[in-house]
DNA sequence: TCAAAAAATGAACACGTGTTCATAAATTTG
DNA sequence: CAAATTTATGAACACGTGTTCATTTTTTGA
């Protein structure tokens, strides 16, 4: 570990030139392209050690015209789901010897000068984790050749793919659950701006129940909030708890309000389930602790993490391949807001 | 928005033939150095903008030895305050006109060759938030003259700034606050393999009480917990419940401990503020919900990430000031497990 | 109007890597 | 052993930008 002199950072000149050979043999032993004799390419790698000699990525990134970055974009990180789902991409972005550059996005405007740095920087894929990709940025990456994924959403851009969790799966296991358990009236609970996902999520269950003569049309309760989060679902359970019609069982589009939901209905001297049953998404930390033990359809983060960068990697070598949407399947967990019976039916 | 032929992207090159000028006008104009008359610069604009040119950042990295990106390391995403750390941070660095580079690091090798990427990448600064920087890394972003900042942690690294929450004052308000709502004896809750920051909060949360002959030494106790997190406190509490010597207020090294134990002690039916006060760190999202309404201490994650920007930027200009260790104000959010008194004492 | 000062400009170099291509060395083949 | 083939090597170019420096143009001052 010999320091240059005046600080300069140990270039492949540096190292060659201790190794007794041409910079292109260097490069060629570090990119593992090309061929280097056996014997050269360890008095190379000695020496490199020697030196503490490190690729620089940038010069690297500039003349293959592409950098081992992906730019993940992310909102609302203090939905403990958003935030565990980052976890994952992470790890397998990592797993895979990339790097994140994480980009946080507020409204639609900022979204275009982020995506905007990201071809900057030449990344190598972009994960776009919530907000909807702007048509023509979209456009600008696939002109740079750079692939694009979106979770937890479905738009016909050519040349993006999806990875969402089978919303259909989980309506279906909800639906049965809540046959399973004594239902005979149903609810669906979301926030008005909710995300593609969140409505989709409804749109599904609302068919299952339907289309399935499971329930009459006239036992199907939508619930929508004004709010968003837990205290989106603890005002609505407040306004619920004045209003006539009542259901059994409630089906939540996020952990979120599923826990202030029950905490409003709590407040109003009801609880689950006693006097109604309650199923929420996404199975975060929160809904497993002791005050809440929801009963929740899991999303299973990592399997959606290794779908999304295998569409990366697989779309990087060909661009041209027809879009993909993937479904991740989903689990019910099963605890005490909509618990186990024996008679289970088919 | 023309588009060149082989989809080749637009470089600096190319406005300056648009423009009729030199690349090198075309440099100045966008770095903003050097001097360029108005017209001229309208010009390259109108030029730059028609073709849709924008800055190459690896090539204006790899010239200028430094990258606009920030290298942050973050741990355990799935803790609410860690995930809100970061929302802060990553808010923090994209106002200043950086981006940030996230590495979720488990181990202390990873951590390792986590730091010798950041290197690779030429960034303009390092921010630890878990984990204990290894003194040779360090040393190494040193002599690439790369400042590094850790969060709520302090060693004695030279040219390394730390950035932590008050503890003190915390143990302050604490303690203050458990004698104002006529607490007679107080508990220390943390976990065994705690961080740097949460047994610092322990051990100033004794100086107090101590020094100050508060209490006697006979009326404290520390409950150390084997486990982390939520299941740790539950545990804990049950463990707690079982043995004699009993307190009047506990204290949690952090937010998800506090709703474990308190969920614990509700288990075995014993509920704050009734049988016991609790107060809690963080202010996570959580702890203001309906099921627990936990008393607690508020850390200020967003001066915090100024700070912690301010820092970097400031030793980015000159590597050799002295180290800083600035201390963040706290603030005690009063709820429901400690509750407002109306005999303040001075 | 003319000299002196200031501002603007372009050529050229540097940043550190990957890759092509022609050549040299080593290996295989008949 | 000579010829043919394979492998290893270094010179040179490309990637796209910032910056220095000498030169040209414009502005200032009397």
């Amino acid at each position: 570990m010999k320091k240059t002199q005046n600080s300069r950072s140990v270039t492949a000149e540096d190292v060659a030139q201790l190794a007794g050979v041409s910079r292109a043999a260097v490069s060629r032993t570090f990119s593992n392209n090309g061929s280097v004799a056996p014997k050269t390419r360890v008095k190379i790698i000695q020496a490199a050690s020697e030196l503490g000699y490190q690729i620089n990525f940038l010069a690297q990134g500039l003349n293959r015209k592409r950098s081992q970055l992906i730019g993940v974009i992310v909102a609302r990180l203090s939905d403990p789901f958003r935030s565990s789902l980052l976890e994952a991409l992470l790890s397998e972005i990592q797993r895979k010897g990339y790097q994140a550059l994480v980009t946080e996005v507020q409204g639609a405007d900022e979204l275009e000068m982020t995506i905007r740095r990201f071809t900057q920087f030449r990344v190598s894929g972009v994960i776009v984790t919530s907000g909807q990709p702007p048509a023509d940025l979209v456009k600008e990456c696939v002109q740079h050749n750079i692939p694009v994924v979106g979770i937890n959403r479905h738009m016909d851009i050519p040349n993006v793919d999806f990875v969402c969790s089978n919303n259909n799966m989980a309506a279906l296991l909800v639906s049965k659950q809540f046959i399973n358990s004594g239902c005979t009236s149903v609810g669906w609970l979301n926030y008005k701006g909710s995300t593609w996902s969140g409505i989709n999520r409804g749109d599904t269950f609302r068919q299952v129940i339907i289309n399935k003569n499971i329930f009459n049309e006239s036992d199907f309760l939508e619930i929508i909030t004004e709010l968003d989060g837990y205290e989106g679902g603890r005002r609505a359970a407040h306004d619920y708890c004045k209003q006539i019609k009542k259901v059994d069982g409630i089906y939540c589009a996020n952990a979120q309000l599923a826990c202030g939901f029950l905490d409003g209905m709590r407040e109003n001297g009801f609880d689950a389930p006693i006097n109604f049953q309650i199923i929420g998404f996404d199975n975060t930390l929160q809904t497993s602790q002791y005050s809440y033990r929801l009963t929740t359809i899991h999303q299973d983060v990592s399997t959606t993490a290794q779908r999304v960068l295998t569409c990366l990697e697989t779309r990087g070598q060909n661009p041209h391949i027809i879009q993909r949407f993937e479904e991740i399947p989903v689990k019910l967990i099963i605890r005490n807001t909509s618990p186990h019976t024996d008679n289970i039916r088919t």
